[in-house]
DNA sequence: TTGTCTCCCCAGGGGAGACAA
DNA sequence: TTGTCTCCCCTGGGGAGACAA
């Protein structure tokens, strides 16, 4: 299934582009030539783990990867982030769609946890992985262009632009009437396809005409997606494709689908490879910048030193419909676990942020923290410090709110922002949670609550999909008994978790079913039944506690912690249930390891200070 | 994958079909109409086990169903015959191919094997299974026309032979100038087909125009494949397709294929299931009647009761491309194990025949014991003393053979036959073994032998695919030293496996091989060193022994084994080997289970007396 | 009775310049 | 410079009767 191009194999070819004419399958595309041409179908910002480079690999974000009927009934004991060395990188291209993706062997290094604990890892520079931007400079002799729907449409081939065709395609006799030729290019399974290229019409322009309408109806390609032609050195051609959506799942013999199998099936893989110490293999589009489960290790730790605060601005590189790889800016709206029932303590989008621009498409309003740079690119909390940029105050009238913002630390947080950013805030301010509870009634609280099920210890049993909470985003708090606002449920959605935390005896239920093989109608009715139970069986007290348990946790290094604030206004509370609110082991640590009084002591000075005034750095337009 | 009807509860349904209407997926093809149409695509000749039947299972035929590019190494330790008893049958149609196949889970009853064994079953009239002629009366208006070059043309439809549009279509109303109706017919996976019935041309026909092309595209029909149109009680139409040329395993995403994954896989299964007395799956093609490796028990028993001697005549029932279900009648010219080296006492296709008639296409010149019945429908010896039919006297002269046939039994048949009959015996001559050698020197020549590699018992390793011994099937035995005769290859090909014995220390080195996981390739060229090596090493005495002690096994329960006459004329041998024969000690076992003398003593008397005059019975034509 | 052929007609698509954004 | 439109022409296929086996 597939085309598959050893990584290491190319990249020792990749200088002698003439010579590498023979392959096994009589293709005469140099390997070196496939692997530019995978990258370029890759895009420019695709991630590419090198061999023996030590990785974060983060399960939570390759479950959000794989759709799957069956939601996770059991989160295995398997911490958020796994530390591993890449043993083996392939690339692929799929036999159905011509996705790339990439297939990277993992051999997990549990021992890097241990070392990161007691701080012994400083050399955090090791192995970071190749950005393809450094590849694109080697390869000028390409083009891509988005498909219109001339170019689709059944009447007539493909216009190309006058550039491309100069530079890609060999030179026509233009001293004829009609100067044409016929081109033959490689896709990425070396399979040949031939074009008739014509210069015609008036006013001249550059055409492919016989055959185009072939390759189009093969590859299945529609007016949005993208083809590209490259030239290698030795004058051949070759063509890609990149897909508007991504089609990868829509067929289940996809090879990508195949090896991915189910959720289930993925997460024992690596709770299996893990406890053994044994190779594990992912399978990864690059072209999804954004849901990178596998991060560099030396970009993640230091996405852990650097300080991140709400309020704070930053930048993100991203590649959009409009732009490939221009820079976004926008402001930290919230900090705090996306999933913490499943994956407490996980960094995976662990920012709740608010884009400077509006996207037409939809963006993700959750980043991780190794993903964004923040403005000025100064780390650390003196980046609150810096003077207020030109454009900021342009664009964004400084406002100050007029009610106090709890930081989550328990100092007040006090600082201006657009009307836009205000209104963000008056959602979000339900969002920080007061320090009334003391940190030694949370650990009280919680540890107490866990006792109640007799036999839990750390494999514990949860409900939820990939990670995002199904179901009506409004019912469960509106049960709770807050005030129904609209910007409020925009801003908190995706992050209703708590209703679903299994209670008291719903738990048990829910772990026996899932042994029990139910279908997926019955579990996701079980669900909604349960999560009716849960709410009612939550108790305020219960509540507090995991805000205060996620406040502390936020003094203990500096991440902060921020989930919906369900303390304030506290409403009048019928306390339904007796058994209370169950915090798993799992949840009371972070990062999958326990926090040690060292941490706490050292992180609280060095982040959690307050920023009394904030200012913000002009988002930098790229060219 | 594929459309599962469940035999037993489309049985039930099988007397209302006006009301089973309603199914899962909202077809309204009733589950008895399924059957119905499955089993018009399987064919008159299909066989079907019945649940709890008991039945004899042959790995050996299963084996040749699965095509595999790995040869068989190790044959484990499994008796050709498993008796079994019927589980659960299922039946399917390929979701690609529309093709039928059965599903047939078997527990195995090994105790089945010891009553056999001490005589203690006669109640061999246990659970046959249905053969589905008995249905096919239940569904008159059906009608099943094989496409032709115009049917499948892309110029106009589909011919209806009046007949079958009269009996399965809705009447037209013959007024109207050119009458037409549109019709909607199911297809085995519930699939709603429409058509335009139009009555037209001069002279007028019935034929199907739109919707037709579309059905033939889709099903990817060529002329030779036939479609079959079946009507319901309720006037359901629904139609189902017999393809010319199977073409279940050019597609490996066939459910079938898939199920069937390799045959080492399979065998496994099967060893595995007998070991634990555990239930296994087998998936077959109801259509390849003469590969029915499922046989009923009392089908099966009945052949071993019944003598059959060379040169007796029988009857066989067969599927062909010209008669479906007719009795083809022929001659058995020789009886001996298929592959005496993996299937040693196997009764698979034990019978070498000659058709009467000359069929176009490639007929098996080896047929299993129960597929046949003896001409005359009498079983028993006394057949061969029926009177000449006056076909066999008109269409095929009697000629007395100028030479003594030894019939296998240590007497000679005297008999006469065609002149085409006496063509096949003057190649067939040499199958005859002569007991000149006594059963004790067998014994101890076999035994002896064994003991030459130590460490060698039941579990044997040997070589060959399917069965069917590749290679050049002239080269041994030129090696051997028989004059060339074509007729003589031709007669024997698919016999040839003694040069693939075992010996000595290849025998050794196969084993070390095939565990140390080599390629089809290097597997290919040590057989044919190995071939050599064998042929070199084969000395005339063990070539004695096997026959004699085949042509003992013969005297053990009238059912001869003849193995190519290798004793007859004696050439001048070089003993190049020292080590000479090895016979695995499954070989010393027929059908699975030791002779026992009482066995020995009952049957000879019984079948083995000799015939002095045969005779023929006249081919019945049947309508 | 039915298989094949040929003729007719039409839809759809490849390929061209026109035209305009 | 290039996206879209329209026009032209050709191909191929569905559908009809002719014709013959």
């Amino acid at each position: 299934m597939g085309v598959l191009i050893d990584l290491n194999d190319a990249i020792v070819d990749d200088d002698d582009d003439e010579e590498e004419e023979e392959e096994v399958d009589g293709s005469s595309l140099s390997s070196a030539m496939c692997l530019e041409l995978w990258h370029a179908c890759a895009g420019r910002l695709s991630y590419m783990p090198e061999n023996g480079a030590l990785v974060v690999y983060i399960p939570q974000g390759h479950l959000q990867q794989i759709p799957s009927e069956i939601p996770i009934f059991m989160a295995y004991d398997l911490s958020p982030h796994v530390f591993c060395r890449v043993v083996d990188v392939n690339l692929h291209a799929d036999v159905a769609t011509d996705e790339v993706y990439v297939q990277v062997s993992l051999i997990p290094e549990n021992e890097i946890e241990e070392k990161l604990k007691i701080g012994e890892i400083d050399e955090v520079g090791e192995g970071g992985g190749i950005e393809s931007e450094v590849r694109e400079i080697k390869t000028p002799h390409m083009f891509c262009k988005t498909l219109t729907a001339s170019d689709t449409s059944s009447h007539g081939g493909f216009s190309v632009p006058r550039r491309a065709a100069e530079d890609c395609f060999p030179p026509l006799d233009y001293k004829q009437q009609r100067p044409w030729q016929d081109l033959t290019a490689k896709d990425l399974h070396g399979e040949e396809w031939k074009f008739r290229h014509i210069y015609r019409g008036r006013p001249r322009r550059h055409l492919l005409t016989t055959g185009w309408t072939a390759f189009i109806n093969r590859k299945k390609l529609v007016s949005g997606d993208a083809v590209l032609f490259l030239r290698a050195g030795n004058g051949q051609l070759s063509l890609g494709i990149r897909r508007a959506t991504q089609v990868r799942y829509s067929i289940p013999s996809s090879s990508m689908c195949s090896h991915q199998r189910s959720n289930v099936g993925m997460l024992k893989d690596v709770v299996d490879a893990v406890s053994t110490k044994s190779t594990f293999d992912v399978y990864y589009n690059p072209r999804e910048k954004l849901s990178q489960f596998i991060v560099p290790f030396s970009k993640f730790s230091k996405s852990i030193n650097n300080s991140v605060h709400i309020g704070m601005r930053f930048k993100m590189q991203m590649e959009t419909k409009h732009d490939t790889g221009r820079r976004y800016c926008g402001l930290i709206t919230g900090i705090g676990d996306m999933d913490p029932v499943l994956w407490p303590g996980s960094k995976w989008r662990s920012l709740l942020v608010r884009w400077d621009e509006e996207f037409e498409l939809n963006l993700q309003n959750r980043v991780s923290p190794w993903e964004i740079e923040p403005s000025g690119a100064v780390y650390g909390s003196s980046n609150m410090l810096a003077p207020h940029s030109k454009r900021a105050r342009i664009c964004q009238p400084l406002v100050k709110p007029n009610f106090p913002v709890p930081d989550g630390t328990g100092l007040f947080l006090d600082f201006g922002e657009s009307l836009r950013f205000q209104r963000v805030l008056q959602g979000q301010e339900l969002c920080y949670g007061t320090p009334y509870c003391g940190v030694d009634e949370l650990n009280h609280h919680s540890y107490k609550l866990q006792e109640c099920i007799p036999g839990l210890n750390s494999r514990m049993v949860a409900l939820g999909g990939t990670g995002i909470p199904p179901g009506n985003s409004c019912m469960p708090y509106k049960g709770v008994g807050f005030g129904e606002c609209v910007g409020f449920q925009k801003v908190l959605q995706g992050q209703e978790i708590f209703p679903e935390l299994p209670f008291g005896r719903s738990l048990v239920d829910y772990h026996d079913l899932g042994a029990s093989g139910l279908t997926v109608e019955e579990v996701h009715r079980l669900r909604r039944e349960n999560e009716l139970k849960a709410w009612m069986q939550v108790s305020p007290h219960s509540v507090h506690a995991i805000n205060n348990w996620n406040a502390r946790r936020n003094l203990s290094n500096g991440f902060k912690v921020v989930d919906r604030g369900l303390t304030l206004p506290l409403p009048s509370w019928p306390c339904l249930g007796s058994q209370g609110l169950i915090l798993p082991e799992k949840s009371r640590k972070l990062f999958g390891f326990p926090i040690t009084e060292e941490m706490q002591a050292k992180n609280v000075d060095d982040n959690c200070s307050p920023a009394k005034d904030s200012s913000y750095e002009t988002p930098r337009k790229e060219q």
